[in-house]
DNA sequence: AAGTGATCATGT
DNA sequence: ACATGATCACTT
């Protein structure tokens, strides 16, 4: 069972190991079996690339690597290195909207730092072939950042407002709102358009795939 | 083919 | 119920 590690050094040598290598290669090193049925364990890859790396297992709101102030992301691309699917940032708060800022929110603190670990990912690919690309430690630019602040504003303060039922997907440049939950019938609770508690379907940010694909570019 | 809304597995 | 890991599946 890997260790975590301690430096952002010994992260990214440890990722360096499996670039190339399939993820059954990286199942057997570790001693872990491959899903029976992939299309329903859909965060299977996630959670191999997590133990290898050494991430803290859980389900805590945090990044994977607090000490190193590091949150890990495997991006399913295609052959030509475009992004796959848009990624999953973290639960949207649909009651406190109010008294959170950019500065504090869960999503700046989980997009500081992100270790992508690109996953060709093909869906015709068995998903025991697919390989693992070179992983790589991004920071938000300046002008990324304002983007997602400004996403996040927005959506946010529709949340804060009451509106949580009139935005969709479509809302955001790079950020955007989309269900996060089981299924259709799940609620929570949220605020309503006259500023009573209403029940709806939570929600989750979720980073579009064109902005993963722009950020990928820029190191390639 | 792209994009949105829905869904699956697992742990606390 | 809520959070993690995400991709599936349907509509456009």
């Amino acid at each position: 069972m890997p260790s975590s590690p301690q430096t952002i050094d010994a992260l990214l040598t440890r990722s360096e190991q499996i670039a190339g290598l399939t993820l059954a290669e990286i199942a057997a090193h570790l001693g872990v079996q491959l899903p029976a049925n992939a299309r329903k364990e859909k965060g299977w890859t996630g959670q191999l690339i997590e133990l290898w790396l050494g991430a803290t297992a859980g389900s805590k709101p945090q990044q994977d690597f607090p000490h190193l102030g590091v949150e890990l992301k495997t991006l399913p691309i295609d052959r030509n290195g475009r992004p796959l699917e848009s990624t999953y940032v973290c639960m949207t708060p649909l009651l406190n909207a109010r008294g959170e800022t950019w500065q504090s929110c869960n999503v700046r603190n989980k997009l500081a730092q992100v270790l992508w670990v690109p996953i060709l990912a093909e869906r015709a690919i068995p998903i025991a072939q697919r390989i693992v690309g070179n992983a790589l430690l991004w920071r938000p630019s300046a002008a990324q950042e304002t983007i997602l602040k400004q996403d996040w504003e927005e959506l946010m303060e529709a949340v804060a407002f009451g509106q949580i039922e009139q935005l969709t997907a479509r809302h955001g440049e790079a950020l955007q709102l989309r269900p996060k939950a089981a299924n259709s019938q799940v609620r929570t609770k949220a605020i309503g358009p006259n500023g009573q508690i209403i029940e709806t379907l939570p929600r989750g940010f979720y980073l579009r795939r064109s902005f993963t694909e722009s950020l990928l570019r820029n190191y390639f």
